[in-house]
DNA sequence: CGAGCGATTGAAAAGACTCAACCACCGTGG
DNA sequence: CCACGGTGGTTGAGTCTTTTCAATCGCTCG
């Protein structure tokens, strides 16, 4: 549910906009967008689009987190990718020309710019680095993918739980990581009971710290050590 | 191993063209193509290229087909594809500008095409077609692994089975599918005794028929039932 | 203070893997 | 032409991981 529309938010000036797909748009271009964009507020546990929908534009994410998600089986929920502040979200589907085949949803609060079909195309069209970095960042993702692949088929839970830990670190950096325990489980597809079996275990051997529903990593070495195997 | 090279297969007639990306290039572009690509024949079991090295150029398939993989737990292979004639194969890497993070392998005697890095960024940068064409393609794997990695974190290996026979049956037509268990098994994602053990359940289901290593699907639609749990 | 949802625990069952042995086919060389 | 060796395919048994189901706990919000 939005909360509120609202037009203060900059472009040029958005705090994600370094680490943003948008950072090599000149400043012309910056302009145009901030006058052709709509930002709002989402509250927690809000749908920016529903697996099956077709796209009509893409979304901005300048403060907050959003889970990317397919639901497999009897509705259980696999949580693909969690996005930060200054990425673009839901460009994928637009670019294939198919509806989504996943659904996003805040697991904060969040403020997100709404990118229209045909902005993002004309930006897509006029302007070649753009571009590039949009090719730059499917290709790059497809490759992780193949990753996540090869993860889920072989790794065992636990190993699984250890990888999905370093990457939630870097979504997090330096704030712990907070999720629900089924949110986590989903992420590292697992039962919620089994992940939170585990995370005792890890607790225990003093990998990590948890204030509630809180994680904290102590041991990002020994991860890396039982991510590998 | 590179058996010999050769220069008679012509991509103006190739028979995949229609299926493949080149599709929309001009006679023009294909002309210039055809001048500038190498083409060879490779044993079963040859490596295209290898996970870790840096891409020089893409290939394009003409005959035959080949198994994309990479290597996870000690080293067991999981096949992330199967391309089949007419697909272009490795451009991933190369437009991300990583290394392979996976390895093609023929697996049956193939002819194929060499395009060399500079050849296939000018054929991006000059014709838009033929560069959305990429995109597109780019978003639908993409959206297809997001699949993948649900069916692989949540699905029983038998439902995988099912699911992966139904994509073989895609890729190869009419024939049967013929791969070694092993290599089944590394699609599928399990042991190849466990994948054994669930093909001869189909076989006594009177779902799939099996000739030594080939499998002849008869039951698409029990298929279907199977992979959806 | 009580309802309700998320988190946690325990016990049992199921699914898949590992290991070891055996079989079957195929090409080679005598 | 046949014995031999090797690779890939198959089977069986035992074990371990992970899931499932049921019950309990504990925080948070009205």
């Amino acid at each position: 549910m939005l909360i509120k529309t609202y037009k203060n938010i900059s472009c040029s000036n958005c705090q994600s906009k370094s680490h943003s797909l948008i950072e090599n748009l000149n400043s012309e271009e910056l302009n145009n967008l901030e006058q052709n964009r709509g930002c709002s507020f989402y509250k927690k546990s809000d749908y920016l689009f529903l697996e099956g929908s077709y796209p009509r534009g893409v979304y901005c994410l300048n403060h907050g987190k959003v889970k990317v998600f397919t639901r497999g089986n009897e509705g259980k929920e696999q949580i693909i990718h969690i996005a930060k502040p200054g990425e673009i979200i839901g460009f994928r589907a637009m670019l294939s020309g198919d509806p989504y085949l996943v659904s996003a949803e805040t697991i904060e609060e969040c403020a997100v710019c709404f990118i229209s079909k045909d902005e993002f195309f004309k930006m897509m069209d006029s302007n070649s680095e753009f571009r590039n970095d949009i090719i730059k960042g499917l290709s790059k993702e497809l490759g992780e993918r193949a990753v996540s692949i090869t993860d889920m088929a072989q790794k065992s839970v636990r190993e699984r739980l250890a990888v999905g830990l370093l990457q939630l670190k870097e979504i997090y950096g330096t704030e712990p990581i907070n999720l629900s325990r089924e949110d986590l489980a989903n992420f590292v597809g697992t039962a919620t009971e089994t992940l939170i079996r585990l995370l005792k275990e890890f607790k225990n051997e003093g990998i990590i710290e948890t204030q509630t529903r809180k994680v904290i990593i102590l041991k990002s070495d020994k991860l890396h050590q039982l991510a590998g195997k």
